[in-house]
DNA sequence: ATTATCTATAGATCTATAGATAATGC
DNA sequence: ATTATCTATAGATCTATAGATAATGC
């Protein structure tokens, strides 16, 4: 049973777009190449004609994941007056907690990644932390580029660090108040100017497009 | 073979310390009973008499992880004039970075306990979660309870969040420079009396005993 | 006699491959 | 005729168990 060229490639998208899911949901190690096959709806005897190995699928998909999130972000970002509050407010939000299949590949696998030896799988984690960094120092206000490093860096950790805390913490009112805290953190230090440090103000109301 | 109670219990408390270092290492998929029992220098087949299950296992070894590094900051916060301090160069630090096996939880498996369905294992980090909060409030300062815990919360993403990126980042320049930036940040915010912000200050001196 | 650990293995996975099949595209 | 996907399976794991073995402890 051969198939037309185009769907051959609709094919080899849906399977790259299947495993940016399920890694980002499950693990790297949590999904199988049987299972994931038949989520993207073939059968895992094709997929060494499409991939050279699961590490290879595996770098496809992060990088799906990224470059998916990024353009989301991108356009946000350029829709709104308050580029820094719309991205931390996205990110660090209980819908980016509860979706880990569309989030941050940083939040979901950073962690899996740092035991991977693979070096492709690694540079390419390293390339995604680079370009958070330079998003959020174009962000943060600061006297000079130095200390807007600084502070992009600063943001970056406590943002991902929120997310991975609230998705491990079962009680949901702790990890609400991890989201809401973190939150307000981070425009109390960063935007002060628009969003004051009240306490608490909850950003619950989902987004169209799927979050940071 | 038969074996005295002492040695039994010997037995079970090398497995257990075995496991609490390999899982943090290689995570809780990425070592397999077989190889871990041989790590603690038994063979697989008494591993049931010990344990109920391999998740058992992991809940008894993220006990053991904590408490041992709970017991070894409780020494060196009693032990310094500067606890905040000392606590957070000792998790935001390089030999932490360097050393998952004998580091925090959370830093190296809060994202794969979020995946694991087992209820007994999410509320033990809920715990951990819990009571790191409640030694960071501790020791923050802050004009009143409520800001004392937020900033608490804060603190914990950013060193968290700090050590996965640092952990991940290949780049040897980038992993330290997160390191060094976040470490010198906490000790701005929150202990602005004992440590400037002066750019960069590396401490890198390995001290005696285990981190955080 | 009891029992902790050993050797050995069952059954279920996992990644990867081999050969068959059937529709495209020359 | 070519080739993308299918069915089927190999070989290596993984968790878990069964039965043998041999030293403790009554």
């Amino acid at each position: 049973m051969k198939i037309s060229k185009e769907t051959v490639e609709q094919n080899r998208e849906r399977v790259i777009d299947t495993a940016a899911r399920l890694f980002r949901e499950r693990g790297i190690d949590g999904i199988g190449l049987v299972d994931l096959m038949k989520a993207a709806g073939l059968t895992p005897g094709g997929f060494y004609r499409q991939f050279k190995s699961k590490d290879d699928l595996v770098v496809q998909a992060v990088k799906r994941a990224y470059d998916d999130m990024s353009a989301d972000l991108g356009r946000r970002i350029a829709a709104s007056d308050d580029p820094l509050q719309t991205l931390v407010q996205h990110y660090v939000s209980d819908y980016h907690r509860d979706d880990p299949g569309h989030g941050c590949s940083l939040a979901a696998l950073a962690a899996d990644a740092a035991r991977h030896d693979d070096p492709v799988l690694r540079e390419y984690f390293g390339n995604i932390v680079t370009n958070y960094i330079g998003l959020l120092t174009a962000l943060v206000r600061g006297p000079d580029a130095v200390a807007k490093r600084s502070a992009a860096i600063a943001a970056l950790a406590e943002m991902i660090g929120s997310v991975v805390l609230s998705r491990v913490v079962p009680d949901q009112i702790l990890s609400g108040e991890i989201i809401d805290t973190v939150s307000n953190d981070l425009m109390a230090r960063h935007a002060p100017s628009r969003s004051a440090p009240t306490g608490d103000t909850k950003p619950t109301k989902r987004p169209k497009e799927l979050p940071a």
